[in-house]
DNA sequence: TTGTACGCGTTATCAT
DNA sequence: ATGATAACGCGTACAA
């Protein structure tokens, strides 16, 4: 009761107790914060007083002056080691501009998203980044239209008129599985991901080119659709063991299905790649360690990170440019390793 | 220079503009937004022109008055398995009670650590979840003291006046080493975190404490800091397997220094767990498929999210009572895998 | 260059 | 229950 502070948490100083103290106007100051030119002998009476009330500008009420928030709303389906990786360089770049970055996953739920993307625009984000799908197609139709710059990473959808940053996912299935059959497999089998999306069906479209420019057919008891997911790989790949003619090598279209099929491949008593040989799309440190090594497709994460920031300083920076999106598509790399053998009929 | 959007993004409706077409005053139709009884007339009004205006509350403004901010600062060192997997439920809860959360990594940097306290102090977040680090004490504490909770997870530090959220570090890593010194292993090397560190420390205590517990000597020879990184404990590993007497069994204080070690061990042409037991703090689901299986230490993820958002809400709702900050200890699974095997001494 | 005064979109306090 | 109005902290014309 004897102090001045009649809440529990003391207000911060404003900008206006700065301006007192160092005996300017409000004004001064806020040039002053924004790096404009002050007179010399208010500088350091503003720098002093500001270091001696502890100020720190209020960044909400500064954006609602200005039109840009510096906030920026990041969306992923689930932080697997990927999206962790893309989101660890992102923060750090999203950092060194003074961007607020709000991170959530929606876990693939239609409800989720929806819930987010109110939230980012009440929020007003600057920007949107998020893995791309349909069933909010309108809805992110309207965060471009209004001015919102929208930037889809990992998946396309059609519709909404974001830039988009890639990895070339059918290019590099197509190489994977040409390694294969370049080392005298015919009986290649896939788990692919969600064919009903852009990027599992590009996964899927790289194996079957692969299999076609060398002449072979498509078996469609080779073809299992596991969803992303570890457990309908892990039941996929019984399916395929299984199978009266079983396939000699397997490509895994992310990290969760190669371990769920690693997992069955291991319960069954199955040696990589003596009795089959495997590659993975997605790359983890331990795949080097896996046994003789996991052979596997690496997407540049640092890449993609640094491709969405410089998008999104484009359009922040001339915002009258509605230029039309871009698509941009990155490389990866096959990293071989020990999980391929190759196979000689008998 | 037709239509009345003078800049290029549109602005969005006001509250004005929803109070205006439905015929009321702002005041009800900001008593309508938040839940207080409003006419049953006007609220259908206000409810239709929110709709047709596709209006959404500027959560900034908002903040502006009302104490809360609504937004709360989480910042880790980087986004491994672990920080990955405490993140995404954290997210999760966030979003389901209208926070926001801004997610950054400072790399155990500390001008970064100091930056994004500036940062998240400028956003006035609500509250500040963060791993505990003596590198910014006297700022952490400014939090606390102007009234923002800050909780500490993962790693302690002396000083700020935080809640803390911790697992038993100091017991499993007991639990586990007690476990290879049971299947009769007396040469048990540890590669550790950093000691300076209280996780590190605590988990090397549980080392120690177990040795000791058996009437075992600590030899110096085979406790090495790895500072948690993958290629000090790649070294490392390099010195325990060349000394005279090498150790038949280790113990990795998280999930870094056991791939590290595991280069190595498989470089040299060793075998767990016939060459050497293993055991490693955090369990990663390739841990299930290494070879034999590695047993592991699990740490309750969900659990931790859960614990700090209960705090969290805690702090939140009766900010008068500025009672001790709690020390929330969890506890951690072993899981029991393949790495280890009875040693029986020739 | 500096000071003044207004507006940003809300919420909260009054009367009514 | 409702309407008018004063804040909240900052940026920015505009006038000096």
């Amino acid at each position: 009761m004897n102090d001045a502070d009649d809440s529990k948490g003391k207000r911060q100083p404003t900008i206006v107790e700065v301006a007192d103290r160092a005996g300017v106007a409000i004004g001064t100051v806020s040039r002053y914060l924004n790096g404009q030119p002050v007179r010399v002998g208010n500088r350091t009476q503003i720098a002093q007083a500001i270091h001696q009330l502890g100020y720190r500008r209020n960044a909400l009420a500064a954006a609602m002056k200005s039109e840009l928030t510096n906030t920026v709303g990041f969306m992923v389906p689930n932080i697997s080691e990927f999206h962790a990786a893309v989101l660890e360089h992102l923060s750090r770049l999203m950092r060194q501009q003074g961007r607020a970055l709000l991170t959530y996953c929606h876990n693939d739920d239609s409800a989720s998203v929806l819930d987010l993307l109110d939230f980012f625009d009440s929020h007003r984000v600057d920007c949107l980044i998020m893995d791309g799908r349909s069933d909010a197609a309108d809805r992110i139709q309207e965060f471009v239209e209004s001015g919102t710059p929208v930037i889809f990473y990992d998946n396309d959808a059609d519709g909404p008129a974001a830039d988009r940053v890639f990895v070339e996912n059918r290019a590099a299935s197509f190489r994977a599985v040409c390694h294969l059959l370049d080392i005298g497999h015919t009986k290649v089998a896939v788990l692919t991901g969600d064919t009903k999306v852009f990027a599992g069906r590009e996964r899927y479209e790289g194996y079957r080119q692969a299999l076609i420019s060398r002449g072979l057919e498509i078996n469609p008891d080779y073809v299992l659709d596991s969803h992303w997911s570890e457990n309908e790989a892990y039941s996929g790949m019984l399916q395929l063991l299984t199978l009266p003619d079983p396939p000699t090598a397997l490509y895994c279209c992310n990290y969760n299905i190669a371990v769920g099929a690693l997992r069955r491949i291991k319960e069954r008593g199955l040696k990589v790649p003596d009795d089959i040989s495997f590659i993975s799309f997605d790359d983890v440190p331990l795949f080097r360690l896996h046994e003789s090594g996991i052979t596997a497709i690496a997407q540049p994460v640092a890449k993609i990170a640094e491709t969405i920031n410089s998008i999104l300083m484009t359009r922040l920076s001339d915002r009258s440019d509605a230029h039309a999106p871009n698509t941009i598509t990155l490389d990866c790399d096959i990293i071989l390793r020990g999980s391929t053998r190759r196979y000689s009929a008998s």
